[in-house]
DNA sequence: CCCCACGCCGTAAACGTTTACAGCAGCAAG
DNA sequence: CTTGCTGCTGTAAACGTTTACGGCGTGGGG
């Protein structure tokens, strides 16, 4: 046992030379005694390719890493979930980092590609700055980005459209017959918050209700403030009738605003929240939400790297993935309990000592 | 550019051999000329140390693998999202296994490790056939093993404790004066699931109250199969004053179900969760749920794990994590809303194309 | 009978590092 | 002036593969 077999002790026992185990273990035409004699050595030996030395002479490691802002988010474990198996099935490992959305953090990743321990990267940095381009331009291996990135940056890009995603709910909202439709904005000097104020103005317009400075509320993406923005609002227009919300969670925060203030949802005040995470099917009443194809952005960036690697050169290539309501109780106003609901096992546990 | 600068290059720029560059890289003692003339050129170049050929010599990948069950499950989440700032620290990078809990995949991981593209592995198998065992002994690697894993086996060890967070919510609801307390458990042929009921068992003899076999409904873990089992535990013991459910999604379904019925949570009928989820938190009302400290057995696998490729050789370890009950609206009555809820921000978004 | 083609195999170099060892200069002590 | 340190540096081997190249034996065609 001690130190595992390499190549050269089944070369010794099954009296061959090296390159002849190489040749058998690869699959390259070999005389069938030859065959035999190295794969029996192989299987006594209980023999497994040293994966670095194989790396370090082909130059291809069968890693890819995927950076994400935050493990916490659903939005980022949803991608994660389907790059995975895309890599898995095309036979790459994946390496996982977590930058915590901190600049320095991406470009560290970014510069770390030069260590060559991974054939490419995926990366979704929170927003991308002059720093991110000049290194992604020296960038050692391919990258593709989810996210924003300036026009014509030269690399491959999958990005939600989060705009046309609240044009969707508030068509929503007006073809139920809302007239007073108020907006719980993420801040505006985010990309998603720029965006999404610029929707809802956008669908506004398109429906034909007029814009009311009065009617849209400033929030952090976070429950409590979600809470206290919309006990604002209700306090400043007690008549909305609907409520766009820039994501779930300032969502959840409505919800728990609108019942302490005795407003029925839908009834009295419809709400739609964002980015449709499994909270929005666990809530009460169930929320209506617009999914941004987290998934399928996770799934589209797997397949644009792994062509990138098989395929070599190629024009960079932009992909939008398109928005999709999720009409749930907070805005139908029909029962509940319809919905089945996520998969979600218990059994990460064991019993007591 | 063409193909990166290697030890080569800058010998030959520095005017020194690849020895005197290797050992200036390492921080060996060098003259202070060299290690200037050494520096320079390697910053002219834009050198980046070969992580693969560095591995090859060292025999150490500086790398750890992570095999989940499930990469969508928010109890291995929660180990994930401890274990890579643990093993980030101490200057490890993180492969991500996701083996769907399929004992061949887990087998094929730990038959992996020979390739050597990792210095050890956490794993997190649901159920640990013989098969594990065996491929286990031969492991080429330090592994550590979160969940049940019979006596004696030679392998550092991370465990829950559900069998006494099943006593903690009960004593907690006796103490609120409830005496018909059912449990909608999950199928008893998991290990969870046995804990569980026997647990159970236990904490009612121990506060004194009967074991009704009424009482007992078996559900599969998902929410819809909680919704069923609490209808049928309903219709049958229409006086029951509190649901112990196995897990959360379990207690999800509970409520919808509750409500639909008319009974109001908690002042009917209380309701305790397990796993305490996001969901928990996100639900209305607020659930109560225990903790079993996934999060922490994470993070103590990682560190052993360390512990273990740092010191080399000592004898296996085996660690309980101990459950913690956090109480909210759905037992304990007051209000919701007080507490904060979870962080997590929208923003893996972009604006439209 | 000679030569060549062909199929198979072994030798050796290469991938980019780390590191044991020896060599060399300078200097202090004898 | 020799000896022996000391401090630094270079040469070369090693890590475990893959692969270009040439050699060898066989058999068929001229």
């Amino acid at each position: 046992m001690a130190d595992g077999p390499t190549i050269n002790t089944i070369a010794a026992r099954a009296g061959v030379s090296i390159a002849s185990v190489s040749r058998v273990l690869n699959g390259l035409p070999t005389r069938q005694e030859t065959v035999r004699k190295v794969m029996a050595a192989a299987d006594e030996l209980g023999y497994v390719r040293n994966a670095v030395a194989r790396s370090l002479k082909s130059r291809r490691t069968h890693q890819v890493a995927f950076a994400m802002a935050d493990v916490g988010n659903p939005a980022y474990l949803a991608m994660l979930r389907e790059i995975q198996p895309v890599l898995k099935a095309a036979g790459y490992r994946l390496v996982l980092h977590s930058t915590d959305a901190v600049a320095a953090d991406e470009i560290d990743v970014l510069r770390s590609l030069g260590e060559r321990y991974v054939d490419g990267l995926i990366m979704s940095p929170l927003r991308v700055t002059d720093a991110h381009l000049e290194t992604l331009a020296a960038a050692r291996a391919p990258v593709v980005i989810i996210g924003q990135v300036p026009e014509g940056t030269p690399v491959d890009n999958v990005r939600a459209d989060s705009r046309t995603g609240v044009r969707l709910a508030i068509d929503h909202l007006h073809a139920l017959g809302r007239r007073r439709i108020a907006m719980v904005n993420g801040p505006l000097d985010t990309v998603p918050g720029a965006a999404r104020g610029a929707g809802y103005r956008e669908a506004l317009e398109a429906v034909g209700l007029p814009y009311d400075e009065d009617l849209v509320q400033i929030a952090d993406f976070y429950r409590p403030e979600g809470r206290r923005a919309v006990a604002e609002l209700l306090a400043r227009r007690p008549d909305v009738d609907a409520l766009m919300c820039a994501n779930d969670l300032i969502a959840l925060g409505a919800l728990d605003v609108l019942r302490d203030a005795g407003r029925r949802v839908p009834e009295d005040v419809a709400v739609a929240g964002m980015d449709d995470t499994d909270l929005a099917a666990a809530s009460w009443p169930s929320l209506t939400s617009v999914s941004l194809g987290s998934a399928e952005r996770g799934r589209v960036a797997a397949e644009l790297l792994l062509e990138r690697l098989n395929g070599g050169e190629r024009e960079p290539r932009r992909v939008t993935v398109p928005p999709r309501l999720v009409v749930r109780a907070s805005t139908a106003g029909e029962g509940h309990g319809a919905e089945g609901s996520g998969a979600e096992g218990s059994g990460a546990e064991g019993s007591g000592a």
